[in-house]
DNA sequence: ACCTATGAAGAAATCGTTTTCCAATATGGC
DNA sequence: GCCATATTGGAAAACGATTTCTTCATAGGT
């Protein structure tokens, strides 16, 4: 009982509207009409005074009581994977240098979420942002529910490699969502994803024009389900498609040197991720091929440490700061009441390159 | 307008407590005391009927109403620094492999923090955590008094090299706030920190029960400003002087060199951070000094990556997640009424022995 | 059996804001 | 100068949950 009392606001006397009201000389509903009405035209003087008597005041409205009479909750919730470095040590270590794990990735990766998600909350100060756990066992479906009523909208990070539980679960019809990092979702989802595709051309078309004609993939093009793969793959093969040049997905490094020899020699890979791109770097040069003397190689993601891998590796940005800012303005949009469709952002990459690709 | 008006909860028809109450055929009221009063002694009739009909109906309370009755605001502020990863690419490349920047550092550390964040959310579900950007220009202060009014308390981050801004602005008999990673805060203000004297402590002792009696600091143990290095410069010299040693500090491996001769020869060292040791090992890897065959080398908060500086890294592990985790929870105990001195925690670290130290 | 003490549930006020409805005043046309 | 029509601001009813105050009923003591 001591604990629910004393758990108030510390902030014992706080300015309500009646306050502004009173000092300023009028009734409380003029001086809401005055601070957050649109269409309510109030006489310039009555309006001077309402503002001034906010200001002097210090003035802010109590978020609980607008939300309460708006049927707003005005909450959005951020679902984010729930990050666990405890397996942080199993880095790989990869031509000779020390290399992001996949885990490193991720969490590189969340952190560029979260500065992104603080540029957002710093545009839309309206709102509050609630990061929630991603749920995963059946559990955690109480807190989805509770979510569920909370919150006027979610922002949900999915995984390339798995099918995202609340994307599935919820309905878009009853709450906004926007999906982030796929494009891959139901009617009435919004997205905010990479152009995984454009990405994927820009590598390709960059071998193109440094004379390469015969390009390889690296990686089966499937991706064993990570949709990311398939998007970048399908990039790769349109370019080649287009400019009339064969296409061929290598799995290692020793099939890859048995296909550097003869008239169609290899001359150029791309790499999906810069991580399969280190791999594939270490293998070659413990085989004894030179990058870019040999073979010119593309990646993809720029992530840290891209500028050691091969001495330097060429690679598409992903923009995931930039991404994470979209979905939250997407989601905003959505809850505004702006169709789906506006509420889709393909976010463009562009080519960073450095030493691992050269001119034939 | 429409704009407005269509940013309603999506979910129309809610649950309110009237309907709890028309279905369990008893008031309002007696809705609520049944589900939150805590000293109320309902029949266990009504009880059971009231519960019954909750859970039949899917009731979640409306967090607004009950926030707007209770005078709370229902949400506490994470204050966080505002990431950047644009500078991304000045990667130091220390002993041949490729090493986190300060930068990379930072985002793995807020990453970290995030996920204890997430992982005290997921215990704490009654309340809404607001994640902030930590405010840096005087433009911010309209954001801070706005954010002040909004949330119940606040968790800030703060940086060991320059005084907090928020810690020092607000008024902690006003507001509630806990520093996240210092121990330096004014009275009223509860903290979470790891325990760097204790985490230096345990280093040195490291290399005395190895049998080296001359063990140097790296840096001149006042780290410019930098209040966690003063702390564990404090655990060096405190465990050395009570062993009787002597201590010294060096600021670069030729130095330190110089003093790896003679009668009173230095054969290991401490170094405040594992960046610092990653450059003092590449340092000295050039200069001809192997480690640890020549000097053994502890570091400080086992960064991702320690286990390639210097063939693997002895060092302290750096808790940050649980740090994080305990900054939450010291908050909503301040909140509760809880006395400051329960709000503060000294999280414990422990030593993770690797390559760079060995036996004398 | 009567009166008090206890227990349990209802009635109603309240939290602070927004918005609809109305009244009052000012404006303009003739 | 008078009536109709805008303007402008006030009054009051919501929004949903909580809690105090009250009432009613039942149990217990003498």
């Amino acid at each position: 009982m001591t604990a629910k009392t004393s758990s108030k606001l510390s902030n014992n006397k706080l300015v309500t509207i009646k306050d502004v009201a009173a000092e300023a000389g009028v009734t409380p509903g003029t001086v809401s009409k005055v601070l957050t009405a649109n269409n309510y035209n109030a006489s310039a003087v009555t309006s001077a005074k309402v503002r001034a008597a906010a200001k002097k005041l210090g003035y802010v409205p109590n978020s609980s009581a607008s939300n309460l009479r708006n049927r707003r909750s005005g909450q959005i919730g951020i679902v984010l994977n729930e990050m666990d470095n405890s397996g942080r040590s199993m880095a790989l270590q990869i031509s000779g240098l020390q290399m992001s794990s996949l885990e490193m990735v991720q969490i590189s990766f969340d952190g560029a979420v979260l500065a992104g998600l603080t540029g957002a909350i710093r545009r839309h100060k309206q709102g509050s942002f609630v990061i929630y756990p991603q749920p995963t066992n059946p559990n955690d479906d109480d807190m989805t529910r509770y979510m569920d009523r909370k919150v006027e909208g979610f922002v949900i990070r999915t995984d390339p490699r798995t099918p995202n539980r609340l994307l599935n679960e919820l309905d878009p019809s009853r709450i906004p969502m926007v999906a982030l990092w796929t494009q891959d979702v139901a009617p009435g989802v919004g997205y905010s994803d990479i152009d995984h595709v454009g990405g994927a051309k820009l590598a390709v078309r960059h071998l193109l024009e440094l004379g390469h004609n015969n390009i390889a993939y690296f990686g089966d093009g499937v991706g064993s389900g990570n949709t990311h793969f398939a998007l970048r793959h399908t990039g790769y093969l349109e370019v080649l498609k287009n400019a009339g040049k064969s296409v061929i997905a290598v799995s290692d490094a020793v099939q890859l040197r048995g296909l550097m020899k003869g008239e169609n020699a290899i001359t150029a890979v791309f790499a999906p991720t810069d991580l399969q791109a280190a791999v594939l770097a270490q293998d070659l040069v413990n085989l004894g091929v030179r990058i870019p003397e040999d073979i010119s190689l593309v990646g993809f993601d720029d992530i840290f440490g891209s500028d050691f891998i091969a001495g330097g590796l060429t690679t598409v940005y992903h923009p995931v700061r930039e991404m994470a800012e979209m979905a939250v303005d997407n989601l905003m949009a959505l809850i505004r009441g702006e169709t789906v469709a506006k509420c889709r952002s393909i976010i463009s990459t562009r080519l960073i390159v450095r030493a691992s690709t050269k001119a034939r």
